[in-house]
DNA sequence: CGGTCCCTTGAAAACGTTCAAATATAGTGG
DNA sequence: CCACTATATTTGAACGTTTTCAAGGGACCG
């Protein structure tokens, strides 16, 4: 890790307000296999001695880079980050934005160093399950290999939004979507869409320009399908929005 | 596996030509890490003691499909396999294509069920590893598991190539020059090309059409980098092609 | 030979990009 | 609080690459 852009994380005071606000994330979280049986392993000791509440991390902050040792699983709790490869260089990929509940940090398939990079696009703070804690319960409880193997294919099942010829507005109606029913299940709303990124991470995720997005969102504006208000978004008809995005999602 | 199209496999005679085929082969092999450790294991026993070398599979037989259980590891002995995702209704994605040396059945992330669709496109040999086998193996010995993940990660990071917006004649360019290095890895040729697939195929796979396939070939050859005789393909400067491929290679 | 599949080639059209400039927003220091 | 700067977003018009549509060869297999 870099510790430049890596500030020092600590324990969140216990207060009643943060414990429930915790408790209500970890319900919807990837990890949430993971903090049962911490749970259940620790006989209901509580969360907050295992697992590290990080404080905040300022927009532009590095969580990671190409060729960093693994150090731990890290759930968003808040704020977006977006992960990519390839240097700043003017030719980076993005290969997809973590937000709350998102599990980052599983893209080391060697399992020793990570093979992309990730930085915070907003302010961002997490639950941070050091790597070697995730080993001895993985090695313990026998269903939760299992489970991370799943948390991962999942995350590898989502970029395949990626692959195939499609349209600009199918991708775009399809990233939405996404957004909306990652939101949904996460307990949030899924027509009050915050995207946490800027219009050129979008457009190039999506292998668009910032210009065809922007477009496009205005043309769906238009069309009622949505309201956009800087980066919040109103879904008005994800039926509609669905129609547009065709094939990507039902195949 | 779906055994209407998997034909009965067996183990090849040990005449002194295959053997010394199956040696020329097995070095520059995805799998030699494994071959030299069940050599290590077993004391120098044959490796057709525990490696099953397939008969030949016409062309067009599923090897398996989504949501077949993972039987083996396998190498492709000669010929080429396709893998791609979404069925035939049109809208099929092709992820990849392995030839000779090459594993595949390594797509089942969860460690149980195949994620990707795998047909032959001509008459394809395999050498079959058990998945129990490969296990065992990879339990017993420690640095084997390493080699696994690696192959995997190898495979993912090639396929990266797909993402990022480049022009087809940036993406047809990095793919023969792709092909070529893996022929010159493996001991062939680097000049001497053969697709094993249809141009269809390739489009697919660069998310392009046949016909911008089939232009560009046809403008590579007239700018004399390299000759086209259907799907053979001779590289005449592989320099200008890597020129061609520009920032996709490189980064 | 006849049929089928694959590949090629041409012309027109569409989609998305590029370039350029105006507008809006957030952050900063006076 | 305002002016000021940097960054993000929007918008327009022209352009270019790639697709689409259509048709013509060519190889392989029975």
């Amino acid at each position: 890790m870099h510790n430049a852009t890596f500030p020092k994380s600590r324990k969140l005071p216990l207060v009643l307000s943060d414990d429930v606000l915790s408790q209500h994330q970890c319900a919807a979280c990837d990890a949430a296999a993971f903090c049962m049986a911490e749970n259940e392993v620790a006989r209901m000791r509580r969360l907050d001695a295992h697992v590290e509440h990080s404080s905040a991390y300022p927009e532009g902050s590095h969580l990671f880079r190409v060729g960093d040792p693994l150090l731990a699983l890290m759930i968003v709790r808040s704020g977006t980050v977006k992960l990519y490869m390839g240097g700043g260089g003017g030719s980076e990929q993005i290969l997809g934005f973590a937000q709350a509940g998102d599990a980052i940090g599983l893209d080391a398939i060697d399992g020793s160093r990570h093979q992309s990079n990730a930085v915070t696009l907003e302010t961002v703070s997490l639950c941070i399950l050091p790597f070697a804690m995730v080993t001895r319960l993985s090695s313990e409880l026998p269903g939760l290999q299992r489970g991370l193997l799943n948390l991962l294919s999942r995350h590898i099942a989502s970029s395949y939004m990626l692959f195939g010829r499609h349209s600009a507005e199918q991708r775009l109606s399809a990233f939405l979507l996404l957004m909306s029913r990652h939101a949904d299940r996460r307990g949030l709303s899924p027509s009050r869409l915050h995207l946490g990124m800027p219009r050129a991470d979008i457009a190039n995720y999506l292998r668009l320009t910032p210009e065809t997005v922007s477009r496009l969102l205005r043309r769906f504006q238009q069309q009622r399908l949505l309201q956009v208000d800087r980066r919040e978004i109103n879904l008005l008809d994800l039926s509609a929005l669905a129609k547009r995005a065709g094939s990507i999602l039902h195949d």
